[in-house]
DNA sequence: TAGTGCTGGTCTCTTTTTGAGACTGATATA
DNA sequence: TATATCAGTCTCAAAAAGAGACCAGCACTA
Protein backbone atom coordinates (compact mmCIF):
# COMPACT_ATOMS: atom_id res chain seq x y z
CA UNK A 1 0.00 0.00 0.00
CA UNK A 2 2.71 2.14 0.94
CA UNK A 3 4.61 1.28 -2.19
CA UNK A 4 1.40 2.52 -4.08
CA UNK A 5 1.67 5.94 -2.92
CA UNK A 6 5.21 6.48 -3.26
CA UNK A 7 4.93 5.25 -7.03
CA UNK A 8 2.39 7.40 -7.55
CA UNK A 9 3.81 10.84 -5.54
CA UNK A 10 6.86 10.50 -7.83
CA UNK A 11 4.45 10.27 -10.73
CA UNK A 12 2.83 13.24 -9.91
CA UNK A 13 5.66 14.94 -8.94
CA UNK A 14 6.44 14.55 -13.04
CA UNK A 15 3.46 15.73 -13.95
CA UNK A 16 3.90 19.00 -11.94
CA UNK A 17 7.74 19.54 -13.34
CA UNK A 18 6.54 18.88 -16.41
CA UNK A 19 4.30 21.58 -16.97
CA UNK A 20 7.17 23.83 -15.20
CA UNK A 21 4.86 26.21 -12.36
CA UNK A 22 3.78 23.59 -10.30
CA UNK A 23 0.28 23.56 -11.45
CA UNK A 24 -1.27 20.12 -13.50
CA UNK A 25 -3.19 22.46 -15.48
CA UNK A 26 -1.84 21.70 -18.81
CA UNK A 27 -0.77 17.97 -17.84
CA UNK A 28 -1.05 15.34 -20.54
CA UNK A 29 -2.77 13.26 -18.67
CA UNK A 30 -6.03 15.45 -18.48
CA UNK A 31 -6.24 16.24 -22.06
CA UNK A 32 -7.00 12.22 -22.18
CA UNK A 33 -9.19 12.17 -19.13
CA UNK A 34 -11.44 14.79 -19.72
CA UNK A 35 -12.39 12.66 -22.71
CA UNK A 36 -13.70 9.80 -20.98
CA UNK A 37 -15.18 11.56 -18.20
CA UNK A 38 -17.78 12.68 -19.19
CA UNK A 39 -21.12 11.67 -17.66
CA UNK A 40 -22.13 9.59 -20.68
CA UNK A 41 -18.54 8.55 -22.31
CA UNK A 42 -17.67 6.32 -19.92
CA UNK A 43 -21.19 4.48 -19.72
CA UNK A 44 -21.31 4.10 -23.82
CA UNK A 45 -17.49 2.45 -23.43
CA UNK A 46 -18.89 0.19 -21.19
CA UNK A 47 -22.30 -0.80 -23.14
CA UNK A 48 -20.02 -1.01 -26.03
CA UNK A 49 -17.27 -3.32 -24.39
CA UNK A 50 -19.75 -5.94 -24.07
CA UNK A 51 -20.33 -6.14 -27.93
CA UNK A 52 -20.94 -3.80 -30.87
CA UNK A 53 -24.14 -1.87 -30.79
CA UNK A 54 -26.18 0.09 -33.35
CA UNK A 55 -27.59 3.87 -32.72
CA UNK A 56 -31.22 3.24 -31.30
CA UNK A 57 -29.90 -0.01 -29.24
CA UNK A 58 -27.55 2.32 -27.66
CA UNK A 59 -30.69 4.47 -27.22
CA UNK A 60 -32.93 1.54 -25.86
CA UNK A 61 -30.44 0.58 -23.51
CA UNK A 62 -29.19 4.20 -21.90
CA UNK A 63 -33.37 5.51 -21.90
CA UNK A 64 -32.05 8.49 -20.27
CA UNK A 65 -29.10 9.90 -23.11
CA UNK A 66 -30.95 12.03 -25.51
CA UNK A 67 -30.77 11.29 -29.23
CA UNK A 68 -28.43 14.86 -29.48
CA UNK A 69 -26.08 13.61 -26.41
CA UNK A 70 -25.95 10.61 -27.94
CA UNK A 71 -24.57 11.68 -31.61
CA UNK A 72 -22.12 13.98 -30.27
CA UNK A 73 -20.65 11.91 -27.32
CA UNK A 74 -20.23 9.11 -30.18
CA UNK A 75 -18.58 11.35 -32.40
CA UNK A 76 -16.20 12.54 -29.57
CA UNK A 77 -15.28 9.30 -28.78
CA UNK A 78 -14.84 8.49 -32.50
CA UNK A 79 -12.77 11.26 -32.71
CA UNK A 80 -10.58 10.04 -30.06
CA UNK A 81 -10.30 6.63 -31.62
CA UNK A 82 -11.94 4.51 -29.19
CA UNK A 83 -14.83 4.04 -31.36
CA UNK A 84 -15.24 2.67 -34.77
CA UNK A 85 -18.35 3.71 -36.80
CA UNK A 86 -19.36 1.57 -39.54
CA UNK A 87 -22.48 2.23 -41.92
CA UNK A 88 -23.98 -0.75 -43.37
CA UNK A 89 -25.57 0.41 -46.70
CA UNK A 90 -29.17 -1.58 -45.59
CA UNK A 91 -32.74 -0.06 -46.36
CA UNK A 92 -33.04 1.79 -44.02
CA UNK A 93 -29.29 2.28 -43.48
CA UNK A 94 -28.32 0.94 -40.13
CA UNK A 95 -25.11 2.36 -38.40
CA UNK A 96 -22.99 0.33 -35.92
CA UNK A 97 -20.67 1.14 -33.47
CA UNK A 98 -17.72 -1.04 -31.73
CA UNK A 99 -14.74 -0.40 -29.63
CA UNK A 100 -11.67 0.23 -31.52
CA UNK A 101 -7.96 -1.80 -30.29
CA UNK A 102 -7.46 1.73 -28.19
CA UNK A 103 -10.89 1.90 -26.68
CA UNK A 104 -10.83 -1.79 -25.49
CA UNK A 105 -7.41 -1.29 -23.76
CA UNK A 106 -8.02 1.81 -22.10
CA UNK A 107 -11.59 -0.12 -21.00
CA UNK A 108 -8.84 -2.72 -19.05
CA UNK A 109 -8.13 -0.05 -16.55
CA UNK A 110 -11.61 1.82 -16.45
CA UNK A 111 -12.94 -1.52 -15.93
CA UNK A 112 -11.01 -1.97 -12.46
CA UNK A 113 -12.67 1.63 -11.31
CA UNK A 114 -15.98 0.37 -12.25
CA UNK A 115 -15.31 -2.65 -10.18
CA UNK A 116 -14.08 -0.34 -7.21
CA UNK A 117 -17.93 1.17 -7.85
CA UNK A 118 -19.33 -1.95 -7.62
CA UNK A 119 -17.88 -2.67 -4.38
CA UNK A 120 -18.16 0.56 -2.66
CA UNK A 121 -21.22 1.10 -3.65
CA UNK A 122 -22.85 1.09 -0.08
CA UNK A 123 -20.20 2.50 1.38
CA UNK A 124 -20.73 6.17 -0.80
CA UNK A 125 -24.23 6.16 -0.25
CA UNK A 126 -23.21 5.51 3.33
CA UNK A 127 -21.17 8.65 3.57
CA UNK A 128 -23.99 10.54 1.29
CA UNK A 129 -26.11 9.50 3.91
CA UNK A 130 -24.46 11.19 7.03
CA UNK A 131 -23.31 13.97 5.69
CA UNK A 132 -26.67 14.70 4.69
CA UNK A 133 -27.69 14.06 8.26
CA UNK A 134 -24.98 16.35 9.75
CA UNK A 135 -26.05 19.16 7.05
CA UNK A 136 -29.43 19.33 7.87
CA UNK B 1 -6.81 -10.57 -22.52
CA UNK B 2 -9.58 -13.16 -23.79
CA UNK B 3 -10.25 -13.65 -20.01
CA UNK B 4 -10.58 -10.19 -19.17
CA UNK B 5 -13.17 -9.71 -22.03
CA UNK B 6 -14.85 -12.87 -20.63
CA UNK B 7 -14.91 -11.75 -17.26
CA UNK B 8 -16.40 -7.88 -17.83
CA UNK B 9 -18.85 -9.76 -20.20
CA UNK B 10 -20.36 -11.64 -17.71
CA UNK B 11 -20.21 -8.73 -15.11
CA UNK B 12 -22.26 -6.39 -17.77
CA UNK B 13 -25.13 -9.01 -17.80
CA UNK B 14 -24.97 -8.77 -14.23
CA UNK B 15 -25.78 -4.98 -14.23
CA UNK B 16 -28.24 -5.24 -16.98
CA UNK B 17 -29.80 -8.23 -15.12
CA UNK B 18 -30.32 -6.25 -12.20
CA UNK B 19 -32.16 -3.34 -13.55
CA UNK B 20 -34.36 -5.92 -14.77
CA UNK B 21 -35.44 -4.47 -18.14
CA UNK B 22 -32.04 -4.49 -19.94
CA UNK B 23 -30.91 -1.30 -19.62
CA UNK B 24 -28.06 -0.01 -17.52
CA UNK B 25 -30.33 3.29 -16.67
CA UNK B 26 -30.19 2.38 -12.59
CA UNK B 27 -27.11 0.13 -12.71
CA UNK B 28 -25.76 1.24 -9.22
CA UNK B 29 -21.98 1.45 -10.99
CA UNK B 30 -23.82 4.79 -13.07
CA UNK B 31 -24.45 6.54 -9.02
CA UNK B 32 -20.45 5.97 -8.22
CA UNK B 33 -18.84 6.67 -11.44
CA UNK B 34 -20.86 10.05 -12.49
CA UNK B 35 -19.40 11.18 -8.93
CA UNK B 36 -15.88 10.88 -9.87
CA UNK B 37 -16.21 11.34 -14.11
CA UNK B 38 -16.74 15.13 -13.80
CA UNK B 39 -14.45 17.62 -15.57
CA UNK B 40 -12.56 18.34 -11.65
CA UNK B 41 -13.47 15.64 -9.47
CA UNK B 42 -10.86 13.43 -11.02
CA UNK B 43 -8.13 16.16 -11.33
CA UNK B 44 -8.97 17.55 -7.28
CA UNK B 45 -8.54 13.71 -6.50
CA UNK B 46 -5.22 13.24 -7.94
CA UNK B 47 -3.97 16.63 -6.19
CA UNK B 48 -5.55 15.48 -2.97
CA UNK B 49 -3.68 12.03 -3.62
CA UNK B 50 -0.27 13.48 -3.50
CA UNK B 51 -0.83 15.35 0.13
CA UNK B 52 -3.10 17.64 1.69
CA UNK B 53 -3.92 20.92 0.44
CA UNK B 54 -5.53 23.83 1.78
CA UNK B 55 -8.67 25.62 -0.35
CA UNK B 56 -5.99 28.46 -1.75
CA UNK B 57 -3.26 25.72 -2.39
CA UNK B 58 -5.40 23.91 -5.22
CA UNK B 59 -6.66 26.98 -6.55
CA UNK B 60 -3.32 28.20 -7.14
CA UNK B 61 -2.33 24.15 -8.40
CA UNK B 62 -5.23 24.46 -10.84
CA UNK B 63 -5.77 28.08 -12.15
CA UNK B 64 -8.37 27.45 -14.67
CA UNK B 65 -11.10 26.13 -11.91
CA UNK B 66 -13.25 28.74 -10.51
CA UNK B 67 -13.31 29.51 -7.03
CA UNK B 68 -17.25 28.74 -7.32
CA UNK B 69 -16.60 25.22 -8.76
CA UNK B 70 -13.67 24.48 -6.37
CA UNK B 71 -15.84 24.88 -3.64
CA UNK B 72 -18.65 23.10 -5.28
CA UNK B 73 -16.43 19.75 -6.77
CA UNK B 74 -14.65 19.73 -3.03
CA UNK B 75 -18.36 20.05 -1.11
CA UNK B 76 -19.36 16.94 -3.74
CA UNK B 77 -15.99 14.82 -2.79
CA UNK B 78 -16.80 15.26 1.05
CA UNK B 79 -20.65 13.87 0.67
CA UNK B 80 -19.35 10.96 -1.37
CA UNK B 81 -17.05 10.27 1.74
CA UNK B 82 -13.60 10.38 -0.49
CA UNK B 83 -12.36 13.93 0.69
CA UNK B 84 -11.76 15.02 4.55
CA UNK B 85 -12.34 18.56 5.19
CA UNK B 86 -10.90 20.69 8.41
CA UNK B 87 -10.96 24.09 9.86
CA UNK B 88 -8.10 24.82 11.45
CA UNK B 89 -8.60 28.57 14.12
CA UNK B 90 -5.66 29.91 12.43
CA UNK B 91 -6.22 33.89 11.60
CA UNK B 92 -7.81 34.13 9.27
CA UNK B 93 -9.46 30.34 9.31
CA UNK B 94 -7.51 27.75 7.15
CA UNK B 95 -8.71 24.88 5.69
CA UNK B 96 -7.19 21.69 4.65
CA UNK B 97 -8.77 19.11 2.55
CA UNK B 98 -7.10 15.56 2.33
CA UNK B 99 -8.10 12.26 1.12
CA UNK B 100 -10.13 9.84 3.15
CA UNK B 101 -9.52 5.96 3.37
CA UNK B 102 -12.33 5.69 0.95
CA UNK B 103 -10.69 8.03 -1.22
CA UNK B 104 -7.60 6.85 -1.03
CA UNK B 105 -8.32 3.20 -2.00
CA UNK B 106 -11.11 4.71 -4.97
CA UNK B 107 -7.37 5.95 -6.35
CA UNK B 108 -6.20 2.89 -6.70
CA UNK B 109 -7.76 2.26 -9.86
CA UNK B 110 -8.29 5.52 -10.95
CA UNK B 111 -4.16 5.54 -11.08
CA UNK B 112 -4.55 2.89 -13.38
CA UNK B 113 -6.60 4.77 -15.90
CA UNK B 114 -4.36 7.63 -15.23
CA UNK B 115 -1.20 5.84 -15.98
CA UNK B 116 -2.79 4.50 -19.21
CA UNK B 117 -3.53 8.06 -20.10
CA UNK B 118 -0.32 8.89 -19.92
CA UNK B 119 1.06 6.24 -22.05
CA UNK B 120 -1.75 6.35 -24.51
CA UNK B 121 -1.89 10.39 -24.83
CA UNK B 122 0.12 10.38 -28.06
CA UNK B 123 -2.15 7.76 -29.49
CA UNK B 124 -5.39 9.66 -28.70
CA UNK B 125 -4.10 13.06 -30.30
CA UNK B 126 -2.46 10.81 -33.67
CA UNK B 127 -6.39 9.73 -33.75
CA UNK B 128 -7.66 13.01 -33.18
CA UNK B 129 -5.53 14.53 -36.05
CA UNK B 130 -6.55 11.79 -38.12
CA UNK B 131 -10.03 12.28 -37.55
CA UNK B 132 -9.59 16.13 -38.04
CA UNK B 133 -7.55 15.23 -41.40
CA UNK B 134 -10.46 13.30 -42.98
CA UNK B 135 -13.25 15.37 -41.41
CA UNK B 136 -12.37 18.58 -43.39
C1' DT C 1 -52.67 4.94 -52.78
C1' DA C 2 -52.53 6.88 -48.39
C1' DG C 3 -51.07 5.96 -43.90
C1' DT C 4 -47.71 4.10 -40.60
C1' DG C 5 -43.32 2.82 -38.89
C1' DC C 6 -38.42 2.16 -38.97
C1' DT C 7 -33.61 3.90 -39.75
C1' DG C 8 -29.97 7.58 -37.83
C1' DG C 9 -29.70 11.51 -37.22
C1' DT C 10 -30.32 17.38 -37.28
C1' DC C 11 -32.65 21.75 -35.74
C1' DT C 12 -34.63 24.74 -32.44
C1' DC C 13 -36.05 26.08 -27.98
C1' DT C 14 -35.76 25.85 -22.96
C1' DT C 15 -33.58 24.63 -18.81
C1' DT C 16 -29.51 23.56 -16.25
C1' DT C 17 -24.70 24.04 -15.42
C1' DT C 18 -20.59 26.53 -15.56
C1' DG C 19 -17.54 30.56 -15.73
C1' DA C 20 -16.08 35.46 -14.55
C1' DG C 21 -15.65 38.48 -11.33
C1' DA C 22 -17.17 41.58 -7.58
C1' DC C 23 -17.88 41.30 -2.66
C1' DT C 24 -17.50 39.72 2.52
C1' DG C 25 -15.19 40.40 7.30
C1' DA C 26 -11.89 39.69 10.61
C1' DT C 27 -6.78 40.01 10.82
C1' DA C 28 -2.02 40.94 9.82
C1' DT C 29 1.32 43.86 7.52
C1' DA C 30 3.32 48.28 5.50
C1' DT D 1 -4.75 54.49 6.79
C1' DA D 2 -4.19 51.44 2.83
C1' DT D 3 -3.44 46.81 1.35
C1' DA D 4 -3.29 41.87 1.29
C1' DT D 5 -4.75 36.97 2.87
C1' DC D 6 -7.89 33.62 4.28
C1' DA D 7 -12.10 30.72 2.36
C1' DG D 8 -15.60 31.26 0.54
C1' DT D 9 -20.62 33.49 -1.36
C1' DC D 10 -23.44 36.20 -4.70
C1' DT D 11 -24.82 37.77 -9.13
C1' DC D 12 -24.96 37.83 -13.91
C1' DA D 13 -23.52 36.17 -18.49
C1' DA D 14 -22.16 32.30 -21.36
C1' DA D 15 -21.94 27.60 -22.44
C1' DA D 16 -23.70 23.01 -22.30
C1' DA D 17 -27.32 19.75 -21.96
C1' DG D 18 -32.20 18.16 -22.36
C1' DA D 19 -36.90 17.90 -24.81
C1' DG D 20 -39.05 17.29 -28.66
C1' DA D 21 -40.34 18.41 -33.53
C1' DC D 22 -38.70 17.37 -37.95
C1' DC D 23 -36.11 15.10 -42.05
C1' DA D 24 -35.52 11.63 -46.22
C1' DG D 25 -35.87 7.10 -47.90
C1' DC D 26 -37.79 2.78 -47.90
C1' DA D 27 -41.04 -1.28 -46.37
C1' DC D 28 -45.30 -2.83 -44.92
C1' DT D 29 -50.23 -2.46 -44.48
C1' DA D 30 -55.10 -1.08 -45.16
Amino acid sequence: MDSKIVSLRSKLEIYKAGSGGGNIADCPVRDVIQGISNKWSSLLIMALAEKPYRFGELRRLVPDISQRMLTQTLHDLQRDGYVHREVFPTKPPSVEYSLTDLGRSMFGPLYQLLQWAELNHDAVRAARAAFDATET
